[in-house]
DNA sequence: GTCGGTTTGTTCGAGCTCCGAACTTTATGC
DNA sequence: GCATAAAGTTCGGAGCTCGAACAAACCGAC
């Protein structure tokens, strides 16, 4: 039950019933195919005219196709209805700091091509050399029809100007992707925050998410990053820069923060945090055992190799990182109480033994824990890739923007 | 775009188009009124007809009145269309823990009756003491329909079973409001949290929301509530729970919580802090000038009083607070990006005090602190009692919910 | 006083959509 | 071979908006 927005509303036509209940039938095949014309009558409640009508034009347009022929006790033999995975062919992109990966997919996620390259350092080279990695897998994947390019970037893009906004661990000022790409492409390009691009990819192609209307997603890498779907919906706030709960102060007085402010939970729970509680324990404990007073930084992926070896050491740097993280996740739980909360990052790789500290943490300080289920994701470049599919093809199977 | 819900969706009919335009057209005629016809066409995009056919039946059905004719330069006068107010009444009741106020309204939130009571200590004594004072304002206030009944509380309401739970401040455990009044009264009942309805009040009668679909409402009393409308949707997480920010962590080892944590938002920015603080400041410095070591607790009133008059250690308490409850801002400024977010609280009497400070903190530990218009609420009964109203008549001027 | 120009508001047929009943098609079992 | 049953199609009816034509109401110039 949302407010009509006067500034920018559509008003209905004949037209609009039938795009909305196209819309529930696409959606309706695509949770039970394959399916055939009578179940969704009664799925949709929909006269069985209409859903034969329905079902007509949308075999036209490609999105279903006729199947097998089904077996019942009695009575006709009814055909089964299933998507038409190849109808949209789609380019996701997943950039991080240090290398980009892209994918060609189709409407089901699939991808038939992954490919990363280095993230150049200077943004007007990255475009450049994106933009021709994108028409060379076009060429080398020919599809009936691409229907755009979905790009999950490290930042905020801003609402309305569709600019990057706020990329610190790229280094990039305000920028504009979109435009070059366009042109240097000729397909349209979406691009959405890493968060955002997960929470949506658990929302669209999750795993047990049947109603499932409230959901957050928590990217813990260098930074920290948080994307949240609401009432079904991704909330950007009124700029597009909503979801950085990673710069709400945890401890009132810890580290100064690149954003300005200090203590910023990233600065407790990234991955860079526990690289510093790692170093930090090598320097504190003077005459220490291994004695090696080195404090060249150890990465995050050795700490997590050191971590699955039983280094002590790396354990407790993991433990600290643990805690904060979950302190964190236990205010997402307490102020938005989703029905699940989805960890993605390196750190999922020994979730065995983050899982019990960050599952504590919650449960000691928010007392609406029951709630919120807390899963970590399978793969992170696969979440966000699956994400950038869902940003461009989630316009055909959303509810149509109603007044 | 919100994803549709295939485990409650509606199909579209030919109503349907009727019923949305209908909402714009009522939406309209609420923005622009007076209005005539012609201008409802220009302003939505619909056919002179559909619009004089839609206007014909909202006339009938009592929601729009034809009023004065008006005069242009040339061409036949327009006859102006405006709401009718006295379409439907509403009983809006504000529950606080001290005391509960009830009031008649109109359609446009001018109450034309207002009256309080004691809050009863006993659920099952409230509940009668309530539906009697309600069946006796109805009578001795007829109007032609009265449309339901808006309770606000401090506390939240379970989505599903619209059952009370978590009202710590009422000492009432899980209770079935809605039922036993429905019943007394023959009127349908809405619940809602104080801090949601304050939300809804600034949505649909707030002063300068339009275009404003990001909001959030902060209540502050001797807790601290947080109401949240993004997208233009009130957020209820999945279980109606979401929004208690209060009850976040600013001090990881601070004072310990009734909820369980420690060091909750609450427990340092509530008018219950700033009771504490208060009463701190005077048995810290044991021979303080004023020698008054009474450490029998001054109520909030008081110290607000004491501030006006400009009386010190009311003045360090507030500040306090006033710095708290900064931080706590800043959280939502940082995790949410609102357009507006509203201070609903006795603690907006000094905003004068408050406010600079609040600002300052925010500034100081969140970088997107430009996109927030931070504002008091005028009244907070008003405010929650608008709240209320909107809460019974929203379904009458959202968009449908439409798949 | 009348007539052209202008704007508001109404009327009515066309086109689209879903509904619902009747019909066709295709299977099983006696 | 016939009754039964289920899937899917056909077609007239009703509701809605669109768009053009029409009626109403007003102003100012001649």
């Amino acid at each position: 039950m949302h407010k009509i927005n006067l500034s920018k509303f559509q008003v209905a036509t004949n037209e609009t019933v039938r795009d909305i209940n196209s819309r529930i039938m696409l959606n309706l095949v695509r949770r039970h195919q394959p399916v055939s014309r009578a179940d969704l009558m009664r799925y949709s409640g929909l006269q069985r005219s209409t859903v034969s009508v329905i079902a007509g034009r949308l075999i036209a347009d490609r999105w279903l196709r006729e199947g097998a022929v089904g077996n019942l006790p009695r009575g006709r033999r009814p055909t089964f209805l299933h998507l038409n995975p190849e109808r949209c062919g789609v380019i996701g992109v997943d950039v991080q700091p240090a290398r980009t990966t892209l994918a060609v997919s189709n409407m089901e996620s699939q991808f038939s091509a992954l490919e990363s390259m280095p993230t150049a350092r200077d943004p007007s080279e990255f475009v450049a050399r994106l933009s021709h990695r994108i028409t060379d897998l076009i060429r080398a994947h020919p599809k009936k029809s691409y229907e755009g390019i979905g790009i999950s970037l490290p930042g905020r893009i801003e609402v309305g100007s569709e600019r990057l906004i706020f990329a610190p661990t790229l280094g990039w000022s305000e920028l504009d992707l979109k435009t070059p790409i366009e042109r240097e492409t000729g397909l349209p390009v979406k691009l959405e925050n890493a968060a955002n691009a997960c929470a949506l990819a658990e929302l669209w192609s999750g795993q047990h998410i049947d109603g499932v209307n409230n959901l957050v997603a928590v990217t813990v890498s260098d930074d920290i990053s948080v994307g949240m779907i609401l009432n079904g919906q991704l909330v950007r706030g009124s700029t597009g820069v909503a979801g950085e709960f990673g710069h709400v102060s945890q401890v009132l007085d810890g580290p100064k923060c690149r954003c300005g402010n200090s203590g910023c939970w990233e600065m407790l729970a990234s991955n860079a945090a526990a690289v510093r509680y790692y170093a930090e324990s090598a320097s504190v404990p003077k005459g220490a055992i291994g004695s090696k007073s080195d404090m060249a930084t150890v990465p995050f992926g050795d700490i997590l190799r050191l971590v699955e070896q039983g280094d002590p050491r790396a354990c407790k740097a993991l433990n600290q990182m643990a805690h904060h993280l979950g302190i964190g996740i236990a205010m997402l739980v307490t102020g938005l109480a989703p029905d699940v909360l989805m960890v993605v990052g390196e750190v999922t790789r020994v979730w065995d033994k983050v899982g019990p500290i960050v599952g504590e943490a919650v449960k000691r300080r928010s007392f609406t824990h029951a709630v919120t289920r807390i899963v970590p994701a399978g793969s992170e470049v696969q979440s966000r890739l699956r994400g950038t599919v869902a940003l461009v093809l989630q316009k055909h199977f959303s509810a149509p923007s109603i007044a």
